[in-house]
DNA sequence: TACTGTGAACCAATTCACAGCC
DNA sequence: GGCTGTGAATTGGTTCACAGTA
């Protein structure tokens, strides 16, 4: 910018709030550490044994953990119980979120059964579909339910978490009803790109992009066979 | 993890080769977006038409598609099926991939029942599974076959590819005999992180790490409504 | 002594803004 | 006139290296 204000704003909020979006993709990485470290009766663990625990290095995880407080002590370590629980109140995992998975196909009833989401607090409040010879199918001890009810559904349970888990040409749709009944964040695994109102949180999950970004590193491994020295970009985890 | 010697290599091959990992991530977005195009018969279109179909602004579209080579035309755009082949050729989507999904259970029949993998080049070799007694089911056009056939047909079909989708627990184990057979691209979806040898692309797909970002953000949203600082850091999509 | 917490240096990615070309 | 391609500026993220401390 040519007249550059330069006055780069105070950068007054620095500690308490405000964490780094790379930072926050981490966290949940560190909580899973910290709960197998629990789980195995570990009570302190240091930097090095969470970041290895994590997959990544030591300074990063000292310096993520340094953007929720200092909650660790010098010469000794971190102490798993206490960290655990800083981590999840950060994450907002101390309250309880409710959800609607909309799309009931493979990928909807995997979502349904997977455990991993209630004992982190979020509440599978309905399973919906468009096919409505579906309703009162169950799983993971949730119930298919009629897509006409779902603003009733969101609006009753303030659902504030839609998944979308429908054909791509569903999704945009869904989405805007989503929002529409008062939803903020949506988790999209349809492969299309859904536009949403400001303010509202949208993730995407393609599983055949995951696929074709290994491909691109694959490709470019099979012929550099003779390579000359290691190559710069190795892992990825 | 290797602590390389940080031997930061001469960044000889700047346009050719070597495309930020940024953009690499991006391109099969814009692949897919292409292929819309296409679809609906347009044979032309600008930066600004397929910025917006990606969820992207222009201007770092025109900059990712830089990196592949020049092969718009000022004034005009980009010819659509070209563009579209040479995305395709630099992700390595124009030769075929030999895959193997390893824990057949909902996530795993989602995977052998999706279409997107088979149209873009990613062949299913097996689906394997460590419950013998699922031997011979079929999904998507596959069989389940037995574990102890993992390395013979990774052997057999040149499979570079193997996707995880068992229980947490198993992924590491698994993870190790494919990457003895040869397998040197693992896709995981368990929850955990897995440590495999330099020179091996892992990438993770962690469904409830996706939602406790969000929640990070929803919980943001919510009480910040009578927010003493109102920074203006409002996201969007 | 052993480990955290963090400025400073470094590197990657994004955005700006405009020259170059059709 | 309209749109691409790209240096330059900026912003964001990672790594280094060491001062501080239980």
């Amino acid at each position: 910018m040519t007249h550059a204000p330069t006055q780069r704003m105070r950068t007054e909020a620095r500690q308490g709030r405000g964490i780094p979006e790379a930072t926050v993709a981490r966290l949940p990485v560190y909580l899973r550490a910290l709960t197998a470290s629990s789980d195995r009766g570990v009570s302190v663990a240091s930097s090095q044994d969470l970041a290895t625990a994590a997959g990544v290095n030591s300074a990063k995880l000292r310096k993520d953990l340094s953007y929720l407080g200092s909650y660790g002590t010098r010469g000794v370590g971190y102490d798993v119980e206490y960290l655990r629980y800083q981590i999840s109140r950060e994450l907002g995992l101390t309250q309880d979120w409710a959800v609607v998975i909309v799309g009931i196909g493979n990928l909807g009833q995997a979502l349904a059964n997977y455990a991993g989401f209630s004992t982190r607090g979020f509440r599978i409040m309905a399973l919906l579909d468009a096919d409505p010879a579906r309703e009162g199918e169950r799983f993971g001890g949730h119930e298919i339910r009629r897509m006409t009810d779902l603003e009733d559904i969101v609006g009753a349970h303030g659902v504030s978490i839609g998944v979308i888990t429908t054909p791509a040409a569903a999704a945009q749709g869904v989405a805007d009803r989503l929002v529409a009944a008062g939803v903020t964040s949506i988790l999209n695994f349809a492969p299309a790109v859904i536009s949403v109102a400001p303010g509202i949180d949208v993730r995407k999950v393609d599983l055949s992009i995951e696929l074709q970004i290994l491909a691109y590193h694959e490709q470019r491994k099979g012929p550099a066979t003779a390579g000359v020295t290691s190559p710069p970009g190795v892992e990825s985890a």
